[in-house]
DNA sequence: CGATTGCCGACTGTCGACAGTTTTAACGCT
DNA sequence: AGCGTTAAAACTGTCGACAGTCGGCAATCG
């Protein structure tokens, strides 16, 4: 995974500048060391990273089309800041994919899908008992984008890693509130269940529940915590 | 590459040079000045366009994104073939979609909406008559960007836009066959007859139809004409 | 005669610089 | 002291240039 942390300052030397720019623009802005509606200077950026301003441009129109940053022309860009109902409209896209990819999954549910998925949920469980709160939402969303991936669509597959950087962007913002290791155990293998079960209505079922208990979790922390409800990019 | 249109150079002169490049490239592409596979000279381009190269890099980054180029590193952009399996994934992410979709709107079917629908219908089926074939294809995409619009989720609407240039790609590059008018008008009617009832089923039925009809047309389009079925693009 | 290796041209990745615009800050006026 | 005006600073958009790399061609060797 990502090699970020630290050093913001140089560490950036071989190849690939857009990349490792847009690696660490993402990092940062998970991690909060930008805040939302935040301006990123590119001078400033290209500054601190020891490049030129091409690799910072470029990769923050590649952050842009990801839904992280917001260019205002001649302005500059800035960090995306979701208010609560664009953040309702992500958890429904994401409903909306993964209820297409687990139906589609369970018309093809091979044994190996099957040992994969249930491999990812065993290692998902271990972070949560591990209590590594990070590595569990990589590893949540990982088994998410198996199931896609098994579901055998790619172009379904990008549209789901498209919203995946705006759904990072919620969760890590509110997830102090950890979830209890049990409930994410039997919520992951009620999906493997429905799945194993092969009826297209118990995977729908299943994944309704799934999703709404994480939206609520992510609603819920809004509500509590910050609130971005206000405009924060209406103009765009 | 011979820029067919009147006055290849200099007709971008002022302002947001990278939007401007890309409606250029999206409509050469779109209308096969540049062939699938083909590989795009940043330095011709930007000759042709009187720009410098920052500008087309970032347009081409910014086709990337929208599926219409593909980038390989140290090789340059190259122009997205889209093989038969691609196709078919395009049309199954549609059909997830525009499956939430419709049946969001259902629950929400203000008259409003019920008169755009009705008359954007009106439209397609004035330019399906007057037998002008992009044009055709622009206002029946326009119609389903207003289901998608009207559904209330802006998400979803940007994924569909996102997968919308994908779909002219393949639709333009096909559609020499010509849908009957009458079959163009019936099909819409159903979707807006659906939604009327208010009935999840129903729409769900109607839009299945519909989309099918555009996936069969298209699948048999490529079976008849040009093959790209052949690997174009596996690398990356 | 075919395969290999070295060379040449073209192109991409990246950089520093310039011009126009926006934002900030100082300044003068009331 | 408050407010409008203006000048300076900072920043974005764009450009031309340089270096490293890749592909193709040709000359050489087996």
């Amino acid at each position: 995974m990502a090699l970020s942390t630290t050093a913001p300052k140089a560490f950036i030397q071989q190849q690939n500048l857009v990349e490792q720019v847009a690696d660490y623009l993402t990092q940062a802005i998970i991690q909060q060391h930008f805040l939302p509606g935040e301006r990123l200077s590119e001078v400033q950026l290209s500054r601190d990273l020891g490049v030129s301003r091409a690799p910072v441009r470029e990769a923050a129109r590649l952050l842009e089309s990801r839904g992280l940053l917001i260019s205002k022309p001649r302005r500059g860009f800035f960090v995306r800041a979701l208010n609560a109902v664009e953040l309702e409209d992500v958890f429904d896209l994401r409903l909306c994919l993964e209820r297409h990819a687990i139906q589609r999954l369970a018309e093809c549910y091979t044994p190996e899908a099957k040992r994969a998925l249930e491999q990812q949920v065993d290692v998902l469980c271990k972070a949560a008992a591990a209590n590594d709160g990070t590595r569990r939402i990589e590893e949540d969303l990982q088994f998410h984008r198996l199931m896609l991936h098994y579901a055998g669509n790619e172009r379904l597959l990008r549209a789901f890693d498209d919203l995946t950087h705006e759904l990072r962007l919620c969760i890590t913002l509110i997830t102090k509130t950890h979830e209890a290791p049990e409930t994410i155990a039997t919520s992951h293998f009620q999906l493997l269940e429905a799945l194993s079960s092969g009826s297209p209505d118990a995977c729908r079922e299943a994944i309704d529940y799934h999703i709404g208990i994480a939206r609520d979790f992510v609603v819920k922390g809004v509500g509590e915590t910050g609130e971005h409800a206000d405009e924060d990019l209406f103009s765009r």
